[in-house]
DNA sequence: TGATTTATTTTAGCGTCCAAAAAAATGTTG
DNA sequence: CAACATTTTTTTGGACGCTAAAATAAATCA
């Protein structure tokens, strides 16, 4: 259904359209920003003077390069997002550690705060409490005032119920339902949200390229677990609260091998790291334990040996990707997409992996819906995730905070106005 | 990216706006209307007025029923959607025969017409000409202009490319990529679409019961194929390219029974009619024709068999049963939905697999991701695909045609205009 | 008949956009 | 160096659509 419009949808659309293309583009002058917005240099003008008032946006300089070049004219002054206007902070839980990144308006980001913590056995109640303390006393160091943070964005490997806020179930935790959210806004008084990894990685995904990434794109992540991050029409789709993308648990063969979560033959007790290492001790297959992480030199380890020709590293590598395959197949036959990216630290196999999973394309998935696919395996910068959260948690205050372009909003959020 | 915003698009948003509440609710009050749509009795007054200019809408009389329980002040006058605005057209294709529903604006129909037609031998390039002498003639009979008919909607069973408008492949027919939509469009001048079944009937629910559907579902429809319409965000969902929800092939097991798609282990080679039909014959396993068309009465004379306790035949369909739960349980780990819906004639015989469908869930789906999924079986009416194809139509009239209020719009497609 | 009630229309004004004109700020040229 | 050319930005004047409030319409009530 339709919803009603009035000019306070134009202003805020129109507001939130001229804060993206600043973000997507870098400073820009107030021409360029009429044609890549479409709007008027009347309006852009107006817009502008909003915003500078309110302290979102300032102007810099004549762009150098510009300027060296003589051009009649006058010259054109270029508009940024002022980095004073606020602050955000992307949070990334992992297992026994935990990522703090703040970053200005602009984007510009402080060097990530990477803190150990016991997080599986952490009493669930207490999690929370240590985030947001861990958080209070980052930001102090870096002389980040916690008034200046309008958002606080938080990935985490699992299931999180974006409704809720909690973390359902993840590796890095024993318990389950570990609220997170809900302390932090209590303690910190910040608003919250919270998001699995590979919606993040989706998200640093479109970010570097919108074009490509903006239709309907799956993105698989690989890692100690394998995780989906579903782009459907342009937009981060979540299901109906945030657990959707379960790649890793979606079922591939019924009274399969032993998966972390509890069940039998899962996709990742084939593809995910530990499912790989367990195929290639399979003597030991059944007292191997799940729940220990595999270290990465284990991993590298298995991988040279597979390319050095060890038939056993071999064959675990085939079957991970072939089951692998046969997920994306299914995937493909569910949503239709126009591309399917791998990424995450597990693509350092794809060479060993890649004759398998197409063979399982092959035989698992029509060639009308298969023709149709790009495939791509993009390298995995270990900030995706991160990246991504600040994306995500930058795009909210352009699109739904300061696009409103209300004093309350300004005030509560921004903290301070720049002369 | 956000769009650009600007008193066009405010107008569009709620002309539909207006004419989508009409539609769903029937003949409103303005005060009504202002009420249902939040905009100011001042705007529904401005707004009604262009529409029933452009002959859209039109005064009916005060409701009987609220003109009987005698009250005071000024009566209301009701506004509904002119059905001699326009018309629309929606034609279902199936095995050896074609439907055609005529509609008039406010969604009254004709009598259905069912046409027979041997789709399956047909050359590919006769079946558009064929459908649209069909509309020509039928339309005649029925009294109802050509040029009258604003919009066609098109339902078949299979892949239907919604870019190119054809049938990439079908149970209907042998050939593959047959044209549809531009054979129609050039031959009529009227605007087509073309979508499958599963979708069509997706869209019927929503009309149905907009609160119920609108969130994130998935329409399961059991039948001579097994097809599946997603609704995400309250929209149906059609993928880069119409072919989402081919979840009758997705696959089951690697190198299981063979498919009518040609694969091996599709989804529907188990759970379809033909797939149980077969697994009860399973004497004759290899030299089973997987295209012959399963009659309706050998289906029922199974699940008879069956429910009188017939071993084999309820073994039957417990496979199917399983195959589907752990097929359903695959897509809810993908897509997160609130609601799963069985529809379909197949639907009928679910007693019979609701066991090992469940036990299927409970095996191939973590608790966390099966707890907040509703489940639910809809009564099967022949008519739901050509509805819900006459719903689609209607609301991209709404939406994008009428809304626009532009003139070229009303002269083009409404062709006349109400005094 | 006049008061009351309810639905609808009219009026006056507001916010946003935009085309066109004006202004600003620089380079070019005779 | 003054007039002209060029480009960016601002200002002006108006359009469009929404809305609150006032006015009007059309009924019932007493």
């Amino acid at each position: 259904m339709l919803k009603k419009a009035n000019s306070d949808l134009v202003r805020r659309q129109n507001r939130g359209l001229f804060l993206e293309t600043l973000r997507q583009h870098g400073p820009l002058a107030r021409i360029t920003l009429g044609h890549k917005t479409g709007l008027s240099p009347a309006s852009i003008t107006s817009i502008s003077a909003q915003l500078i008032d309110e302290g979102l946006v300032y102007s810099v300089g004549e762009d150098e390069a510009a300027a060296a070049q003589l051009r009649r004219g006058r010259p054109l002054t270029r508009l940024a997002l002022n980095p004073r206007a606020t602050n955000v902070l992307a949070v990334s839980i992992s297992v026994d550690s935990i990522e703090l990144v703040f970053a200005d308006f602009s984007g510009a980001t402080h060097a990530p705060v990477k803190l150990r913590m016991d997080t599986y056995d952490i009493p669930k109640e207490e999690f929370g409490p240590r985030v947001a303390h861990e958080i209070k006393a980052n930001a102090r160091k870096l002389g980040i005032e916690l008034i200046s943070i309008s958002r606080i964005g938080i990935a985490v490997q699992g299931v999180a119920d974006t409704i809720t806020g909690e973390i359902s179930w993840s590796p890095a935790f024993r318990a389950r339902d570990i609220p997170v959210v809900k302390p932090l806004e209590r303690i910190l008084g910040i608003p919250c949200s919270i998001g699995n990894n590979a919606n993040m990685i989706a998200e640093a995904l479109i970010a570097a390229d919108r074009k490509k990434y903006s239709g309907n794109t799956a993105v698989v992540f690989l890692g100690h677990g394998v995780g989906l991050g579903l782009i459907l029409n342009g937009v981060v789709y979540g299901g109906a609260n945030g657990r959707a993308g379960e790649f890793g648990h979606m079922n591939h063969l019924p009274d399969g091998p032993l998966c972390r979560c509890g069940r039998h033959g899962c996709l990742e007790a084939f593809s995910a790291d530990y499912g790989i290492v367990r195929m290639a001790n399979s003597g030991q297959t059944h007292d191997f334990d799940v729940h220990a992480a595999v270290r990465d030199e284990d991993m590298r380890g298995l991988e040279q040996a597979a390319e050095a020709g060890d038939a056993i590293a071999i064959n675990a590598f085939n079957r991970a990707g072939e089951v692998l395959g046969f997920g994306i197949a299914r995937l493909i036959a569910l949503i239709n997409p126009q591309q399917v990216v791998l990424a995450g630290p597990g693509t350092r196999a794809y060479g060993l992996m890649k004759d398998s999973i197409w063979e399982a394309l092959r035989r698992g998935l029509v060639h009308d819906l298969r023709k149709y696919v790009e495939f791509e395996v993009v390298p995995y910068g270990k900030d995706m995730i991160t990246t991504g959260t600040l994306v995500e948690t930058l795009r909210h205050l352009d699109r739904d905070v300061f696009a409103t372009g209300q004093k309350s909003a300004i005030v509560e959020f921004a903290g301070r106005k720049i002369a």
